[in-house]
DNA sequence: GTAGGTGCAAATCGTTTGCAGTACA
DNA sequence: TGTACTGCAAACGATTTGCACCTAC
């Protein structure tokens, strides 16, 4: 189950902090969105509904989102981050590298490998990142054209 | 088994680039550090022997060594990246996500998920990225301080 | 001799900070 | 009403680029 809107702006107003229209959009965007977003992208998205927001208000929702722990900072090629919504559930995604279409699934099983890493290294893991790189089955005819 | 200065010189003279003394030094740094080193890291300690070296060259160098698989980039907490003599065989990372820690660790079993992603979705897979989160020993101790 | 490499300075990109005005609780 | 939030502009650090000179092959 993702994380609804509303259990974002409860877990915000719960911790003392305020309920802006701005967070309500910048919540709405990473609530809804399977992917990960840059704090750009989300800027962007948010933008259509809030053109006077500024980039550094997005910047600063999305670290207080991490902090409550709604949203997870991840790490990207060519030094920038971007967050998607921390789902309860396993959800890891499969990206084209040609199109950049995103197929989220469900599920995988690195409990073993979890365990045994944290045996080894006293790291006390609390998530996972799994994302494969590929060609769509569209890229591949595209391919052969 | 750790590449040796001089199977990377091998390399990079083999794909048309040039050793110059600059290169060697970087090189040498490289290979003989265990760690993960940032490009500013690497610049001081080769700065030692060559004053006049800019940072510009070891950005350059570290590209080059990355492309022909001498060395691996890797992502650290705060927007700045590092680098790691490539070591053989399949390697992934483990990040606190406290203090940006990086350990890499080998191996991962993931080829039956590939297979079976791959005849779900059609996705012709290419490579896969996968990264723990969670807190090193030394954040633990101190969370409970 | 020539293509590629170097190093300086300046540009660029993502991100953060200072601050005065604004709005939520 | 008071504190936290916003957004502008400017600062900042990491990385890249343009360019003239230099050097390995």
């Amino acid at each position: 189950m993702r994380p609804t809107e509303k259990k974002i702006a409860v877990a915000l107003s719960e911790r003392g902090y305020k309920l802006t229209p701005q967070r309500r959009a910048i919540i709405r965007v990473i609530a809804t969105s399977s992917d990960h977003l840059t704090p750009a992208a989300v800027y962007e998205r948010v933008y259509q509904d809030h053109p006077h927001i500024g980039l550094v208000t997005v910047y600063r929702t999305l670290e207080i989102l991490a902090q409550i722990g709604f949203a997870r900072r991840i790490h990207g090629e060519g030094g920038c981050h971007s967050y998607v919504a921390a789902l309860p559930g396993h959800r890891h995604h499969l990206v084209c590298s040609n199109c950049g279409t995103v197929i989220d699934f469900p599920g995988c099983d690195l409990s073993e490998l979890e365990r045994s890493l944290s045996r080894q290294t006293g790291f006390k893991i609390e998530s996972h990142l799994l994302e494969f790189l590929g060609r769509c089955q569209d890229c591949q005819k595209k391919a052969l054209i």
